[in-house]
RNA sequence: GGGCGAUUGGCUCAGUCGGUUAGAGCGCACGGUUCACAUCCGUGAGGUCACUGGUUCGAAUCCAGUAUCGCCCACCA
């Protein structure tokens, strides 16, 4: 075994040590569930994380640094474990957000996707993902990601297409994919249609106008004495009305129902019909219906079979459609319309409205609903198995709030609009004969002939749309692995064990990924549904590229270190909830990384010379250990356990905070400092070898378990200590520390122990409230409450001297302690002591013993009440009882101890 | 309109099955040239756990309601 130099470097250089590590990392090929660096036990199942792919449209936020710190935690922890892991890592060609970036790319460059054209553009694109998709690799390697790269995917790879063609075929054959006809969402800025989950509504202030309708006469002339007035907030769709409907018990509008009207400016004649959707008590309670744009309507219209008339264009245009408005902008048309309906005397009243108002998701265009012929998939079946995974408990969901969400929106789901008229994705594999047979095919070059007439492929012509990239995204578990195929991967991976994201894709991809995996797969895709929240900037603002408060993780990890960055935002997350990352939190961490890397250049530095180069990693026997060692060794075991438990149940933030309390609060501010006075040059090689093997495992111990969430600094470290004979090179595949190990420690001096911190944090108190000056010895004189802790003095007086500032003496009766001149009284739980000081401190002090009296007083005062409660003494369980009881008699004797010490004169 | 979440010291947040004296980090005050670390060490102040009512021997925790803030879903034109 070859020895690394004990040494590590005075200061810490994060980026440094993460760039030698990662060389380290990739040498040994650990991050392959079968990488030759693995260590692996075979009886163990795969874990498997499934990560949201990034999309290719730009660099990594810190988003995708929390995504990536989150899984990676998962995947580190089981790796050492012992598990075989999966990280599939990849990125998503997010066809309509990277058509909005690419779009601005080249306008730039003074072109657009139509001076390009369809090929061009796609190469165009091709180029882009590359840089793209390299530089956001590079950046989870900087992160730490320990994914496996050899797996790498991407939703446009070869692979993914097999997939895609595969699910979408199975879909049609199993009569879930169909064409229609249908109201659509249109984006007339990105000019394709879009699902309803990427229109976003928002909150607008707008006007609802009153606008007169002519009834007209048999013979189709205008009846001038009878008119109705309808309420709208489009009245550039007035154009496109093909009927009003009344309720069809309203007595205002009762007789008019069946009869006859003519819509303005196309002169169309069109009935009044009667409809319960209509709100007789919401504007004038008659409603124009324009089937074409406007969801509800559309519905109307079928149930009454109106005509459909589209009045505008792709662009947002009105259509010839429109009549004398044919060409304008939705808005001019607005204008004009209203205008002219002003001067024929028409428009009644316009009344301010708040109103919502869909929105594209990516452009932010006002949505047009317009009717097309377009792919649908009924979602319905594969939603009911989806929901039965989760009722079944098959997949789980972290946080079970979030299974509501999931369900609501899960029963109430809609058809899935998959079709895009764009140009970036799957193109739909569906081909079209001049008869209107429809094929599809699932071969990489398309069918033979179409499937209903026997026409050659030559006649017949593809879908120029492409599929909604989510379509894609939601075959990721299995489409990654080789699906449609039976690859041992898909064998082996599938389901995965947790699926981690952010809970704004809940719908988007986490539901999809469900129903797709259940109907193709036929069962569920993850077992577990782990959602983190979003992360937001210091004042607690959403971070946005317009709102210029953007964290860029590479600028963080140049300043801070990949493990600081990791920590903080570990640290900051709780399941589901969103968190503020500050720079106070980032410099919190950066702290800790600085502290480890301090204490652990001293525990390196002070190996004892006699102890051999490649000594093993190994604890002292239970005689050799001193009563520090007994305690840090059961504080040892107890953070394992609970560090342990929290990783497994998901609370990584709660195992960050106990790492860090241990190591610092603990390791580094008691033990280290315990254990400096045995490490002594005149202390006994027995002494100082024991405390320093007992220090290294210690350290060992916490470097294990902290290294999912700061892999580089403990990977750096533990290379420096010494290992155990079945160690590894490398911490990221040393074995999971098991808290029994620490278990050699005795339970009664570890507590003796702790009454000592005690003592010496009250002997600190009162020096400090008395005013004593840091520098000066005092002479203490202590009584132990027990013989643990008389022997805990005994052994550790040294350690105590250095801590507490004080010259120890050991008593056996309180009563010399009235012997004290000018005492200082420490009264803790455990033991009682004076400290010989000067008249004027112990005056100074006095105020600090009352105040002590007094909360014991107040204490005591309601563990007596709670005592005397025969209620709570009887149904209350022993346990509890008996140790309210413990605690009322410790606090009886410490106030009598304390006023015991003030009534006594003092001299 | 429906649903979900939050409300704990000056700030940011933990607090899992209800159980002794509710924790942490930052900030603040005081004191420290202790040879791992001043990115440090020691000590301290600071909380009616949003409000009201209920369940319970016992509530930050469970239940009901209220208020404020936030998020998601939803075809009243």
């Amino acid at each position: 075994m070859t020895q690394s130099p004990p040494d590590i470097g005075s200061t810490y250089r994060p980026t440094e040590v993460e760039a030698s590590v990662r060389d380290a990392w990739d040498a040994a090929d650990v991050f392959a569930p079968d990488g030759a660096g693995a260590r692996v036990i075979a009886s163990l199942p795969p874990f498997v994380v499934i990560q949201p792919p990034p999309n290719v449209t730009g660099a990594l936020h810190v988003g995708h640094a929390l995504t990536a710190a989150l899984e990676d935690a998962m995947v580190r922890r089981a790796r050492m474990i012992g598990h075989p892991t999966l990280w599939l890592p990849g990125v998503d060609h997010a066809s309509i957000a990277a058509q909005v970036v690419l779009d601005r790319v080249i306008a730039a460059e003074g072109e657009t996707r139509a001076s390009l054209g369809r090929e061009r553009y796609l190469e165009r694109m091709w180029q882009f993902m590359e840089s793209t998709r390299n530089v956001i690799t590079e950046q989870h390697r900087r992160l730490g990601a320990s994914a496996d790269w050899s797996r790498q995917r991407f939703t446009m790879d070869p692979v993914s297409a097999k997939a895609v063609r595969a699910a979408f075929k199975r879909l049609y054959d199993d009569g879930l994919a169909y064409r229609d006809e249908q109201l659509i969402n249109w984006c007339p800025g990105c000019q394709t249609s879009l699902s309803d989950l990427e229109v976003a509504p928002r909150p607008q202030s707008g006007t609802i106008w009153s606008v007169r309708y002519h009834l007209v006469r048999a013979d189709g002339s205008i009846d001038p004495d009878r008119s109705i007035t309808v309420a709208t907030t489009r009245p550039e769709t007035i154009v496109g009305d093909t009927a009003v409907a009344v309720h069809p018990d309203d007595p205002r509008y009762q007789s008019m129902v069946g009869e006859r009207l003519l819509i303005p400016f196309v002169d169309r004649i069109v009935p009044i019909v009667a409809d319960p959707v209509v709100e007789p008590g919401f504007g004038t309670g008659a409603v124009k219906i324009t089937p074409a744009h406007d969801h509800s309507d559309f519905a109307t219209g079928r149930r009454h079979v109106l005509p459909v008339i589209d009045v505008m264009t792709d662009d947002g245009h009105m259509n010839d459609a429109a009549g004398p408005y044919a060409g304008l902008t939705r808005a001019d048309a607005r204008t004009r319309i209203l205008a002219d309906l002003e001067a024929r005397g028409d428009l009644i009243v316009a009344t301010p409205h708040e109103m919502v108002v869909g929105h594209c998701d990516r452009s932010g265009d006002v949505v047009e609903p317009r009717i097309k012929t377009q792919w649908f998939i009924n979602v319905k079946p594969m939603a009911e198995r989806a929901m039965a995974a989760v009722r079944d408990g098959r997949t789980r969901f972290v946080t079970p709030h979030f299974e509501k969400t999931f369900f609501g929106w899960m029963e109430d789901i809609h058809d899935w609009n998959v079709s895009r008229q764009l140009w970036w994705g799957h193109r739909i594999p569906a081909w079209y004969c001049p008869d209107g047979h429809v094929t599809v095919s699932d071969l990489p070059d398309g069918p033979a002939s179409c499937s209903g007439c026997d026409r050659p492929a030559a006649a017949l012509r593809q879908d120029a749309d492409i599929f909604d990239t989510w379509f894609s995204s939601g075959l990721w578990p299995f489409s990654t692995l080789g699906w449609p195929d039976a690859s041992p991967d898909l064998a082996r991976f599938y389901p995965g064990t947790v699926m981690e994201t952010g809970y704004d894709i809940i719908f988007f991809w986490v539901a999809r990924m469900m129903m797709l995996g259940e109907w193709l797969m036929g069962r569920e895709p993850f077992r577990i549904v782990y959602l983190h929240g979003m992360v937001r900037d210091a004042q607690n603002a959403k971070m946005s590229k317009t709102r210029g408060n953007v964290v860029d993780p590479l600028g963080v990890i140049d300043d801070v270190g990949a493990d600081a960055l990791r920590f903080a935002l570990v640290n900051g997350t709780a399941p589901g909830m969103d968190q503020r990352l500050s720079p106070d939190r980032l410099e919190g961490a950066q702290r800790f990384a600085n502290k480890i890397w301090n204490v652990s250049r001293y525990v390196l530095g002070q190996r004892p010379a006699e102890l051999p180069a490649d000594a093993i990693l190994t604890l002292p026997g239970k005689d050799a250990m001193g009563p520090a060692e007994h305690w840090i060794l059961a504080r040892c075991g107890e953070t394992l356990r609970e560090v342990d438990a929290a990783y497994a149940s998901f609370q990584f933030a709660e195992a960050t905070r106990l790492l860090h309390a241990a190591i610092w609060a603990e390791y580094c501010d008691w033990y280290v400092e315990l254990a400096k006075t045995q490490l002594a040059p005149e202390q006994p090689v027995e002494v100082r070898v024991a405390t320093w093997q007992v220090l290294s495992w210690v350290l060992d111990r916490y470097l294990r378990v902290l290294h999912p969430v700061m892999p580089h600094i403990t990977e750096h470290i533990w290379a420096r200590l010494p290992k155990n004979p079945d160690d590894p090179e490398l911490l990221i595949v040393a074995r999971w520390p098991d808290p029994a190990g620490a278990s050699i420690a005795d339970v009664a001096t570890a507590d003796g122990v702790t009454e000592l911190l005690a003592l010496i944090t009250a002997i600190r108190n009162a020096r400090s409230d008395a005013g004593i000056d840091a520098s000066t010895w005092l002479a203490a004189t202590v009584v132990p409450g027990s013989e643990t802790l008389r022997h805990v003095l005994q052994d550790l007086e040294g350690a105590i001297a250095r801590l507490a500032r004080v010259r120890v003496a050991i008593a056996d009766s309180p009563a010399i302690l009235d012997e004290v001149p000018n005492a200082l009284a420490v009264v803790t739980d455990g033991a009682e002591a004076r400290l010989a000081a000067t008249e004027g401190d112990r005056d100074r002090d006095r105020a600090r013993v009352e105040r002590e009296l007094d909360e014991a007083l107040r204490h005591l005062e309601a563990a007596r009440a709670r005592l005397a409660d025969p209620k709570f003494t009887e149904r209350a369980p022993a346990t509890v009882v008996e140790g309210a009881r413990k605690r009322a008699q410790e606090l009886e004797d410490r106030v009598a101890r304390l006023r015991d010490h003030l009534d006594r004169p003092h001299g």
